[in-house]
DNA sequence: CCTTGACTTGAAGTCAACTTGAGCTGATAA
DNA sequence: TTATCAGCTCAAGTTGACTTCAAGTCAAGG
């Protein structure tokens, strides 16, 4: 797969996809011989893997000592130890969200009786 | 209430707390006479609100906008409109966490099984 | 042959959301 | 009394995560 498919398919444009690359946050993807990045299976699902990480919130720098471990073959437990920091992080946060999403809740029906109270 | 109190009570710096006022994302707070803020309850329940708020991810621009229409005392509707969708932002951010806290999940367990086979 | 889309490095630009610094006042404690 | 706080303002700086630009080269398709 070219760049520009996996920009496509995974809607990141192509700068972007280089410049993870660059940055180390998905591993160095596979050349055609004239140099051109050839997208296998492999780094697909390493866009896909950052891609869901991002939008949740992961920090590129965690992300990029996990890609890094990884290409190394290395730090089993490390590796483990990142994704498990992460995945508290998230959960956190989600109990944020949940929080606030409450929150909200309340005000919005606080307005629909202020609305409806008005039209009397 | 002074400035230093209400950093404290909400872990939020006092250069923070000015920077929200400055930028109308917490109204203006009560002063005395020598021009020192003096956060009343009122005040304090903005700064608890926007707490909330952005700790969940809300855009301040949002925020800005609400707060605004709500000195003027106005656009009822609207204010529950912005209020309807930055919630809807939190679901759409609460199901991206859930996926991939499940990605994580899954992955983690993964390495479980690799640590405990490489002790045999 | 020329256009198109790929590629390079490296730096500069952008945007949101703070954070810091400069330079001030006025109250308090050694 | 000196100095050290806490407060004030406003402008400038920082950080994270891209995004764009310069200034090219290279190779395949029409």
């Amino acid at each position: 797969m070219t760049i520009g498919e996996v920009s496509e398919k995974f809607d990141i444009t192509t700068d972007t996809l280089r410049y993870y690359e660059r940055i180390g946050l998905i591993p160095p993807v596979p050349r055609k011989n004239n140099g051109i990045r050839d997208y296998d299976e492999t780094a697909c699902k390493w866009v896909s893997f950052i891609k869901c990480m991002r939008a949740a919130g992961v920090q590129i720098e965690a992300l990029i000592e996990y890609v890094a471990l990884m290409q190394a073959d290395s730090g089993l437990q490390r590796r483990k130890d990142i994704l498990i920091e992460q995945r508290a992080r998230l959960i956190e946060q989600a109990e944020r969200l949940r929080t606030t999403i409450e929150r909200l809740n309340y005000k919005i029906d606080h307005y629909e009786d202020l609305i409806s109270k008005k039209g009397l």
